[in-house]
DNA sequence: CCATCGTGTGCGATATACGAACAAAAGTCA
DNA sequence: TGACTTTTGTTCGTATATCGCACACGATGG
């Protein structure tokens, strides 16, 4: 790609779309050149782009984003085949297993949430289509982690930022690719209050019909129901007829 | 704002995501172009560029957006406190109906899902925070319409493309101002299968401690189980519960 | 009253869009 | 099949838009 085939301009404004998020519901123009890094008079224009777009709006001092932002992830999934198979199997799973059921896919080093049946809500975090996890300690990460050439999940181990987020937490690079291998021959993964305290979760790889992995599957339910232990006991037949079913239909 | 505070290669860009949408998964550069109605040569740049920063694939061919940009929505879902406190409680009315509940806000004349728990899929359409529907034949929509000044309301109808989806649909604005006006007085909405056949669904408005309105929750059903008639004896007191439990907790 | 912070603006240097031209595929039809 | 048309992707030159910097101004607070 040559230089001039880069559009600056647009890739700036969407630095300045993200820089809204969890703790910046609403920014001034000081506050998103802060976040991106960008020049204040960049920024400004960006912003005032977004709100004459409809994107987001301004009240002389904050901007904040309007739900019409929403259109532009909403094109990925309805655009996308794969969220749409999933989520009435995703609600199936969700039904039988009286727990939350997920599928998500790897963009770097995080995992991103693509369609989700939720039951009653355990975590502290609100999980929808789009939302993001870290990828080390998750069990769709491990997953999807395991499903890499070695030397590509080593890659992102070591892009990650290991947070031990509970005292369970695995954050050494060697166990963690140990832990891998595990999962790679058992096809599953269990995740014990690795993320959050009181909240285990077991994922099974989704495979299409050339046995490539796609994405990841998985159900969610509180460490005070459920042991670690007993979930693969007790979700993972449910998980594998998931994955049997969706084989064929994805990709 | 001035001329120069617009920055039309960003807004050229996001035009060119939203190009990207149900029927069309996969656009050729000529694909975009047609679609956004931008030259050949500008359309190619925003997707090499997007590509570039990985919001896109590119095979030499055709282009996909890759799950990333979903950050852009998700700035929006995690950013505004809305849709993660609505989320609790939707999933609790949901599991108490044993049907769908949404929370939803208006943009333009479509409303906009930000928050969903959903109990088995009864719908072809699948809804996700980020999906739209028409106003007009949305329940959630004629809550959020009648809550808007008359002329205002109106306006809406008037730029919208008013489809009879199907034989129940109602289109003629008059009518539907009327409806608006009843839907004002007895403080919730009903739908019986004006978006698709087997479908209806009620209705009622969010509002603040100041009484604004701010956004639109709904329970909905097939019309198989709950005839449109049976909705507010079943489902309105679970509605009228959650609106009270959250008006102080939003804005 | 000055220091600090945030916002808006003018300007020269640089990046980008447009239209057109060209090259390469992909159809089309005898 | 092969010649012809149509469509698509890419490149180029130039007019225009945009960036980042520097500065001005107002608000706020010690």
């Amino acid at each position: 790609m040559r230089e001039t085939d880069f559009v600056s301009g647009f890739a700036r404004g969407l630095r300045v779309i993200e820089a809204f998020g969890e703790a910046q519901p609403r920014l001034s123009i000081a506050d998103a050149a802060k976040i991106t890094g960008l020049d204040r008079a960049t920024v400004r224009r960006s912003l005032l782009t977004l709100s004459e777009l409809g994107y987001a709006d301004y009240d002389g001092k904050f901007f904040t984003l309007t739900p019409r932002i929403l259109r532009l992830g909403h094109a990925y999934l309805s655009a996308t085949p794969l969220p749409t198979i999933v989520q009435p199997y995703l609600d199936q799973l969700s039904e039988k297993a009286g727990q939350s059921a997920s599928a998500s896919v790897l963009d770097g080093t995080e995992i991103v949430y693509v369609a989700r049946a939720s039951q009653r809500r355990v975590m502290s975090i609100n999980l929808t289509p789009g939302s993001r996890l870290p990828a080390y300690c998750a069990s769709m990460g491990r997953v999807l982690l395991a499903a890499l050439p070695e030397p590509e999940a080593r890659a992102i181990l070591a892009r990650s930022e290991l947070r031990a987020n509970t005292p369970k937490t695995k954050t050494d690079p060697e166990e963690l690719m140990t832990e891998l291998s595990r999962v790679r021959a058992q096809g599953y993964a269990i995740i014990d209050q690795e993320l959050e305290l009181g909240l285990c979760s077991i994922a099974v790889p989704l495979m299409n019909a050339r046995n490539q992995v796609i994405a990841a599957l998985n159900i969610g339910a509180p460490a005070a129901h459920v042991a670690a232990a007993e979930l693969a006991e007790r979700y993972l037949l449910l998980l594998k007829e998931t994955q049997a079913a969706l084989r064929p239909l994805v990709q």
